[in-house]
DNA sequence: ACTGGCAAGTTTACCGGTAACGTACAGAGG
DNA sequence: CCTCTGTACGTTACCGGTAAACTTGCCAGT
C-alpha cells in the first residue's frame, strides 16, 4: 500500500495484477474488462478498503467534478431551509454533492463566498438572488461552469434562472386588498434596503396600490431581521403613527408578531385591520388564526434548480428561465 | 496560459520571471520572498485575473483541505438550521467551505453520505447524533480525520462530542410535571423508532415518572415527521384513549398542533391539561399563550462543534466532550 | 494463410499545486 | 581572503486519478 496506509488504484492494480486504468474503468462502471476482471477489481477493492478519491478524480479532469456549490441569504431562514432540501435531495440521488454558503443578504460577502467556492472547481454554482458583484458575474462567466439564479426571477440571468417574481408577489396582494376594500394600507418591513427581494414585493405592492387609487399611507421598516419580535414592535410602531385598516409584512413570522400585537391590544383581526404576510412557513397554517399569505413552492424551487443545472451539465438542452409560480393563500386574517 | 484559458501559477511565474514555487509561497501568504517580489507576483496574479485551484491544493498536499462536511437529520429543521448556521459562520470565518448532507434519521443514510464526503478528502467530519452504522465507524477511523458527533452527547464519541444528553432533557422535564403535582402525564411522539434522540428524551421522561411514583400513562408516536398537525392529531387520538391532565410532545412543532387541538375542543392550558414541548422554537415565544419547553442552544452549539474541529485540526489540545447545556424555559403551559 | 475487427486490456502523459531539498549570493566575522 | 550564515529563491518529485492512444489475442470471413 502506499505510504499513507490508504489503498490507491494502484494497489488495488498490483493485487488483482492489472492495470491501474483498468481498475478506474471498473469502479466507475464503465466497459472493456471481462466479467472475471470486474468481479476481481471489485472484491480486492472491498478487501483493501479502497475509498475512491473525488479529490483527483476532479483534479485530473475538467468536468469529473460532482460538487455544486449554493449560497443562500440565511440559513436560519425556514424557507431556505426548504429550499436547501430540495436541492440537496435532487442532486444527492444524481451522485452531486452541496458546499453551502451563505451571504447575509449582502452581494459583498457573496462574491467572497464565490471567490471559495469557484477555487473548488465545482460543476456548477446555485445563487440565491439575481443581484450580485460585477466582480462576482466575471468570476461565474470566467469559470465557465452552469450557474442558476434562484428565488427571484430574472429574465436575463448570468445562466439560468429559477423562481418567482418577488415584485409581482406584491402586486397581487396589493390588488387583493384593494379588492377587499382596505383603504388605509400601510407596510411593515425589516433589513431595510439590504433585503433586495423584500424591497421588490414592496415595490410591487404600492404600484398596485397606487394604481387602485389607494396609495400606501404608511410603512416602517426596522434595521433588525425579519422575526416576529420585529412583527410585533413594527406594527405597534407603524399603528402609533398612522390609522390602518390593513398591513402586509415582510414574511410571515413577522406577520405572526404582527397577530400577536393585535391579540394584546384587543384589535379585531380582520375586521379592524386585515394582516398579510408572505413565505407560506407552516407554523403560520395552524394558528389559531390563518394568515393570509403568499405560499412559495420552497422545495419545488430547489428541486428545480437542481435539475436545471444536471440538465446542463448533461448537455440537455433545457430552459434559461424557469417559472415556479407562487400562490395567494387566503386565511383569516384578510 | 494554459490551454484552459485560465491563469495557473506557472503563468504567473512566467509573467513574473520567478518560480512556481515562489508564486505559490507568495499567494499563500508564506515567507522567502523579498517586497518586491511579493507585489509583482500579486499584481500579475490579479492582471491575469488567476483562480486560485483549492483541489489542486488539497490533492497535492495531505493536510491543506479546508473542506468539512456536516451532516444533519433533515436540512428543513429550524432548529438544525441554525446549528448549520453557527457552523458555517464559525468555519468560514477561519477559511473552510462546509460540504451539507442529511440522513433523514437514519443511519444508513448517514454511512452513504459519508462514503461520498470521505472521498473529497475534508480536513473534517461534523455528524448529528451517536448511534452511526459500523461501516460509518470504520470508514472515519481509518480516514484518520477529525469528527465531531453533535447534538446528542456521547462520552465515548468517535473522536469528539458537543451537544447535551437528550435523555437529561426528558428526566428534567418528568422530573418537572411531577413537582407540578401532574400525576396523568402522556407523550405524543413522531418518527417512530427512527428518532434515536426523540426516543432518548422519552426514555428518560419516563424513567422520571417512574420514579416519581407516577408512570407514564399512555403514549403516540407518529410515523409522521414532527410537524404541526400530526401534533394535532396525535393529541386528539391520545386522548381518545386516555384521560391525562400534561402531555411532553416530541417538539415544539408539535407541542404548538397540540395547543391547536387544545384550543379547537376547549381544553383549558394549563388548567385541564399541561403541555410541554422541546426545542426552542422562536414561533413558540411568541404565541398567544408563552410555550413551556425546553430551550436548545442552537447555534453555540455549532459553534462550539467548528470550534473543536478546527482545534484539533491546529493540534491544540481540546476536550473530548463539551456540555452545551439546554434550558428548561417555563411558560404559561405548564 | 491473410486480413479486418473487436474485446480487453496496457502505456503514457498529463492535471496544478506543494513538500522537501538544493543552491546562489550578500554581508558578517575572523 | 576565506569561511560561515541567512535570505531568497529554484528544482524536482510526487499526489491519484483520467483521457487518449496504443497493443495484444482471438475469432470470423474470404
Amino acid at each position: 500500500m502506499s505510504r499513507k496506509g490508504k489503498a490507491n488504484l494502484e494497489d488495488i492494480a498490483r493485487e488483482t495484477g492489472v492495470s491501474k486504468m483498468t481498475v478506474s474503468r471498473v469502479l466507475r462502471g464503465g466497459t472493456g474488462f471481462s466479467d472475471d476482471t470486474r468481479d476481481r477489481v471489485a472484491a480486492a477493492a472491498v478487501r483493501l478498503g479502497y475509498v475512491p478519491n473525488r479529490l483527483a478524480a476532479a483534479f485530473g479532469s475538467v468536468q469529473a467534478s460532482t460538487l455544486v456549490g449554493m449560497c443562500v441569504p440565511r440559513l436560519t431562514s425556514g424557507l431556505f431551509g426548504h429550499v436547501l432540501d430540495g436541492v440537496d435531495r435532487a442532486l444527492s440521488r444524481l451522485g452531486y454533492q452541496v458546499m453551502i454558503g451563505s451571504n447575509n443578504h449582502s452581494a459583498l460577502e457573496e462574491e467572497a463566498w464565490v471567490r471559495q467556492v469557484v477555487s473548488w472547481r465545482p460543476a456548477g454554482v446555485i445563487l440565491s438572488g439575481r443581484v450580485h458583484t460585477p466582480g462576482t458575474v466575471e468570476l461565474l462567466r470566467n469559470a465557465g461552469m452552469p450557474v442558476v439564479e434562484i428565488w427571484d426571477l430574472t429574465t436575463s440571468p448570468i445562466d439560468m434562472s429559477v423562481g418567482f417574481s418577488h415584485h409581482d408577489c406584491g402586486v397581487e396582494i396589493g390588488q387583493f386588498l384593494a379588492r377587499r376594500g382596505r383603504r388605509r394600507v400601510g407596510f411593515v418591513g425589516a433589513l431595510a434596503r439590504s433585503d433586495v427581494m423584500g424591497q421588490a414585493r414592496l415595490a410591487g405592492f404600492e404600484a398596485a396600490l397606487a394604481q387602485a387609487g389607494n396609495p400606501l399611507v404608511d410603512k416602517e421598516i426596522l434595521l433588525d431581521s425579519p422575526g416576529f419580535y420585529p412583527g410585533y414592535y413594527g406594527l405597534e410602531t407603524l399603528l402609533a403613527r398612522s390609522r390602518l385598516d390593513a398591513v402586509y409584512f415582510h414574511n410571515d413570522e413577522m406577520a405572526i408578531g404582527g397577530l400577536a400585537y393585535c391579540q394584546s391590544r384587543g384589535i379585531k383581526v380582520p375586521e379592524d385591520l386585515a394582516v398579510v404576510g408572505w413565505g407560506g412557513m407552516e407554523a403560520a397554517s395552524v394558528l389559531p388564526m390563518r394568515l393570509t399569505t403568499t405560499v412559495v413552492p420552497t422545495t419545488a424551487i430547489g428541486k428545480a434548480a437542481a435539475e436545471a443545472l444536471v440538465a446542463r451539465l448533461k448537455g440537455e438542452a433545457g430552459q434559461d428561465v424557469t417559472v415556479v409560480p407562487t400562490r395567494l393563500v387566503p386565511g383569516e386574517t384578510a
